[in-house]
RNA sequence: GACCCUGUCGUCCAGAGGCCUAGGACACCCGCCUUUCACGCAGGUAACACGGGUUCGAAUCCCGUCAGGGUCGCCA
């Protein structure tokens, strides 16, 4: 056990999460509030939802209402949080920079931070000449032991400038991870970190420190990846000679090669799983098995049921692989267990409600002749993974190799990724530029794309009807096609010269 | 590369020194049921990473090796 100015016990339970509004909502965002909120809920505390938005350049303006909708979606809700507000707001980082300026003076005035007006581009060389010399990597201090008076100074001035933290030079500094036991590492292998940015917004480092106290934080449950920063963490706490919460460093969820669980490798967005008519409960179980066990053979288990039992020595530490045949099979006991009637409503919430209809109408309008059309024409919109076996002539296209072709189409789904939005006008540009880019043939290029996202060649329009599959459904049917083309043999090509022959 | 975390069937978990000839679930294979398919039911294949200790006894404790992962940003 560690000594010193640790151990939150005594004070009400209260765990936050904190997703940053960067993009859909994460399958890892939900698989910690999970065992934030069963955590809180088992001891009676209470549970928070913070917003933490200091990244001006990454925040996307859907991503905060899609975070919420999700995480309400499979059943979690939040005591405290920017919508719902509580006496600890506000929650949104954004809204809090005051905060974070002064504690910022504080360190600055207290000698235990320092303005360094090292430019990007310094650095930027410093890295790579560290780089070149396999030498550690890491800020040089360069500024650190600047005059106090010339840097007010500077800063005065109107200088850009960041503010660091002043890390010991050397010695062990230890925190006990309550999963894990003490993670021990040597000052030295640790930079002069980032508190404030030349923009005036804080690193996630110190809003995370500083919000964590401020809104009486007395457990920090968050991912395994951040274990490597929690003594920089604890090093705040000792600066600002606050009490530290005791942590908790979940494992990671994996793709199927074990590495961190990622969108090029597996669907990520909550929103996939809706999309892709997996329950929320079904989900939400789902995370509840990946690391923890509910004991006594149990693999179907609502939320109530795991709060009721409760408890972190039913942890494993082993980074849990998100196998989706599991998720479906568990999704399959959900769905057998409903009565016909909360079949028809799951139906009704997944596809087949007015709202969807009237998206997807306009695109089958003309196309039906008599009302039994519907289904032969709209099948692909209430499909799961297309079957391509049938189709994949029309994945060639002239003269380029389908490894490259594979390329290009993931290629394609990234450029769609960095774009926000997703309508058909958006889809439409971002399309025409890529096909240009890569010189083939649009109506080529065009069919590939249609068979890949409805594994027909005969469809509504092409953009509308990805825009209405939605950006997962659609995502997930590239990639997918992409896979299938990668594996397709290479086309006869015009005689060559055969160099050698078998 | 440095530092840190982790290491039981292909996958998710059980196992907290003898109850383990290692248990359950998914997947897979094979039967049964059935006009078909699915469900359901009954079986089966399959793992303690390796090497040293400690101990009467190790999947469980310790050390080393190896492997996997994470982190090394004015991203979170």
């Amino acid at each position: 056990m560690l000594e010193g100015p640790t151990m939150a016990n005594d004070r009400p339970v209260r765990v936050r999460i904190a997703p940053s509004p960067t993009g859909d909502p994460h399958v890892g965002t939900a698989y910690i509030a999970l065992f934030n909120y069963a955590f809180a809920k088992s001891t009676g505390g209470k549970f928070i939802l913070r917003i933490e938005d200091t990244d001006q350049t990454r925040a996307r303006s859907d991503s905060e209402r899609m975070i919420y909708d999700a995480l309400r979606w499979v059943g979690l809700s939040w005591d405290e949080g920017p919508d719902v507000g509580g006496p600890y707001g506000p929650y949104r980082q954004s809204e809090r920079s005051q905060h974070y300026k002064d504690a910022a003076s504080k360190l600055l005035d207290a000698g235990k931070a320092y303005r360094c007006f090292c430019t990007e581009d310094r650095l930027a060389k410093l890295r790579i000449q560290q780089q070149a010399e396999k030498a550690t990597l890491g800020y040089d201090r360069h500024c650190r032991d600047l005059d106090p008076a010339e840097s007010r100074n500077r800063a005065a001035q109107g200088e850009a400038c960041v503010v660091r933290l002043k890390v010991p030079v050397s010695g062990p500094i230890d925190f006990q991870d309550q999963l894990r036991g003490v993670v021990s590492r040597d000052a030295k292998e640790i930079d002069d970190q980032v508190l404030l940015k030349s923009d005036g917004l804080p690193t996630y480092h110190l809003a995370n420190v500083v919000d964590d106290h401020m809104m009486q934080i007395t457990h920090v449950i968050r991912a395994e990846e951040w274990i490597s920063s929690t003594q920089k963490h604890v090093l705040l706490y000792e600066a600002f000679g606050w009490e530290q919460p005791q942590w908790f460093h979940m494992p990671l969820l994996r793709n199927t090669d074990k590495s961190k669980i990622s969108k090029r490798k597996h669907p990520v967005s909550i929103n996939y799983y809706r999309d892709s008519g997996i329950l929320p409960q079904a989900l939400l179980n789902f995370l509840g098995t990946m690391g923890w066990s509910f004991g006594g053979d149990r693999e179907k288990f609502t939320l109530a049921e795991m709060i009721s039992v409760f408890d972190w020595k039913r942890m494993s530490l082993g980074g849990p692989v998100f196998d989706l045949a599991k998720l479906t099979w568990l999704n399959e006991q959900y769905i057998h267990e409903l009565t016909t009637e909360q079949l028809a409503d799951a139906l009704i919430d997944w596809r087949f409600n007015k709202e969807f209809l009237l998206k997807l109408l306009p695109l089958a309008h003309k196309r039906i002749k008599r009302l039994d059309d519907f289904i032969g024409v709209t099948e692909f919109f209430f499909t799961g993974d297309l079957d391509y076996a049938a189709v994949t002539t029309h994945f060639a296209i002239p003269d380029v190799a389908p490894k490259e072709v594979a390329k290009a189409v993931l290629e394609l789904v990234e450029k769609y990724e960095a774009r926000e939005g997703w309508e058909a006008k958006t889809l439409d540009e971002v399309t025409q530029a890529w096909v240009t880019a890569l010189g083939w043939k649009t109506k080529h290029a065009f069919m590939l794309l249609r068979v890949a996202v409805t594994g027909r060649t005969t469809s509504p329009g092409l953009f509308e009807t990805m825009g209405v599959l939605g950006k997962e459904i659609t995502r997930r049917r590239l990639r997918k096609a992409a896979e299938v083309i990668a594996k397709l043999p290479a086309p006869a090509a015009a005689p060559a010269p055969a160099t050698k022959s078998p």
